[in-house]
DNA sequence: CCACTCTGTTCATTAATCGAACAAAAGGTT
DNA sequence: AACCTTTTGTTCGATTAATGAACAGAGTGG
């Protein structure tokens, strides 16, 4: 039996492997280091560093490598060729002034969601700390549980019990049931609120960016408001997240995620 | 002859070049389009983009290729492993909002000026349309002067005359001596300012960020001010970029770049 | 309907990858 | 310091994968 067809480079997939280990990893790491975190054997991975260092995306300071700054251009592709900068930007900092909240665009990756893009906090008591390129777990966050509210309704169960359910404060829900419900929650009402269940003692709203039916990316916002806020003084910061949801599926880019 | 020793894997290095075509190339593309742009077989660009395809960074759509989303995770190995959400960003948006400015953080690659970080203006007019991990010219820019005036006088010229000189409005200064007695003038007064070189209108300042005497990255910032306003008042907006690098030069990211 | 370009496959040739074995460094112990 | 042990980096021939020219088939546009 051919085993499979021979349609993807197993080098080029390794590499990327490489430079994806640097994402739950230290910045800077040993070759060996390297061949352990990505199980490659050490002389691959030598292989793969020299290859980076030529193309300038990795720099060398004795044993250790590092990513260098030019790394960013691979997402640069991404975030100009779409229009982040003239079309996403100027909306999510527009209605971030407005909301004195932190605002980020999320999409599902696999078992995380992804942060692709964000307004940067003035005030800095509820800045993240998150990056773009940055992953947050969906069980126990308003941006994921908004996402999960996209699968239907009977698979839904069996994806949230696949999905990895740390706990990262004590009012962390862990009971798959309560989670469901609360996707359930999400789902029908089109926003989900997450109080103190991943960052301690911060509320965050997420509002789901609708293509065609289908939830492309969510909006997430970390409140800055004290836990113990109202569910109505909640509420009144959905509408601008649908607001500027709004205007995002305007834009017209999520059309092919 | 040994054809140079074999410690690069030109496969990684092809599948590298693929993901940056889509740097200066539409969003979405077909093999062929790839093929033309990258030089490469149409063959190997086909591996290429299935092996993409299978890591996740690619979505097709017919018969077109285009960057996913997770491209980001690529970029967020260097910019969560360096501390850019917790120790940068709010570095950078507490002198933004303070000079009412776009501000951006620029380092040099090859022959032009790569943004590795950027505060979101709040007042649109000044939006570059600029994302993490886009380029700016050198020679047109108050950041590119100031990444190149950190090159030692008796070589500037030299660099100078091999940097690509294209005109982006009717006010930029093509005469490569005037060029370089800005940067000289630069380099003097360590901040560089240009006004209406690049984008029509715009004044931009740059700070550098100095490690052990070296320039790592520059501060730049889009003035929101008139083109006409007195030298002594653009001054005024120098020494705040100077805290913000004096701030950023603690954070000890740069060491290594 | 024809000409053209683009795409998907195949396959012998060519080139890169693998990993065991070796060499060199680092770390620990007396 | 000197020794041993462990970890790390590098080499090289056997093995395996990638390459790209060639061709057939599928779209596209005039």
């Amino acid at each position: 039996m051919a085993t499979q067809t021979n349609e993807v480079s197993k080098t080029f997939l390794k590499g990327l492997d490489l430079l994806q280990s640097y994402q739950n990893g230290p910045p800077s790491m040993t070759l060996a280091e390297l061949s352990r975190r990505t199980g490659y054997d050490r002389a691959s991975v030598r292989r793969l560093c020299f290859s980076l260092l030529h193309a300038g995306l990795m720099v060398q300071a004795g044993r250790e490598f590092r990513l260098s700054p030019r790394v960013l251009t691979l997402a640069g592709g991404f975030l100009h060729g779409n229009g982040f900068g003239f079309d996403v930007h100027p909306l999510l900092n527009a209605q971030a002034s407005q909301l004195e909240s932190e605002i980020g665009l999320f999409v599902r990756s696999d078992d995380q969601a992804l942060l692709v893009a964000h307004s940067n906090a003035e005030q800095g008591n509820c800045d993240s700390g998150l990056t773009v390129g940055s992953f947050m777990p969906l069980l126990p966050t308003a941006v994921g549980r908004m996402l999960l509210a996209e699968l239907p309704s009977d698979t839904r169960f069996e994806e949230v019990k696949a999905l990895p359910c740390e706990a990262y404060t004590s009012a962390t829900k862990t009971d798959l049931t309560a989670i469901l419900s609360e996707i359930d929650l999400a789902a029908h009402r089109k926003y989900a609120v997450v109080k103190g269940e991943f960052r301690p003692n911060i509320i965050s709203a997420a509002v789901p960016v609708r293509i065609e039916g289908q939830t492309k990316a969510v909006i997430g916002a970390f409140l800055n408001l004290p836990l113990n806020t109202s569910d109505a003084d909640i509420s009144k910061n959905i509408q601008p997240l649908r607001d500027l949801a709004g205007a995002l599926q305007k834009v017209g880019i999520f059309a092919h995620w």
